[in-house]
DNA sequence: CAGGTGACTCTTT
DNA sequence: GAAAGAGCCACCT
């Protein structure tokens, strides 16, 4: 189970989003943005998706640049629908802006 | 156990 | 700036 990664999922604020990196690494696994999109995926088998906030979550392309990075092409423009709904800009294709919406994690790098 | 794949990310050409 | 290669961890066959 992914408990991890959804927990991790769960704490980002609504108006913020986070990369697959990012939340791999709050949830223990560095280097395991892969796993987290194998997660995020699964959440659709498991029914999880209503729990946790997965539109939330997108690839880091440029640094200070957040993408959908989603395979799935219907989910991918539900994730940016609702990203909208939230009060996230996206701009053209898609990008967002982390410097403006990214989530700045309670412990980052301390402790 | 071994091989292949993937909602990723970084570095190099 | 775009494309390709390598590294990474977990899951499935």
């Amino acid at each position: 189970m992914y408990r991890h990664i959804y927990r991790v999922v769960k704490q980002i604020p609504a108006g913020s989003v986070a990369t697959y990196g990012q939340v791999a690494e709050l949830a223990g696994m560095p280097g395991g943005a892969r796993v987290v999109g194998t997660a995020l995926r699964a959440l659709k088998e498991t029914g999880s998706a209503g729990q946790v906030p997965w539109q939330r979550v997108v690839g880091k392309k440029s640094p200070g640049r957040g993408k959908i990075s989603i395979l799935d092409p219907v989910g991918g423009a539900m994730q940016k629908k609702l990203l909208e709904s939230e009060g996230v800009e996206l701009e053209a294709s898609g990008a967002i802006s982390l410097d403006r919406f990214g989530w700045l994690p309670p412990d980052a790098g301390r402790r």
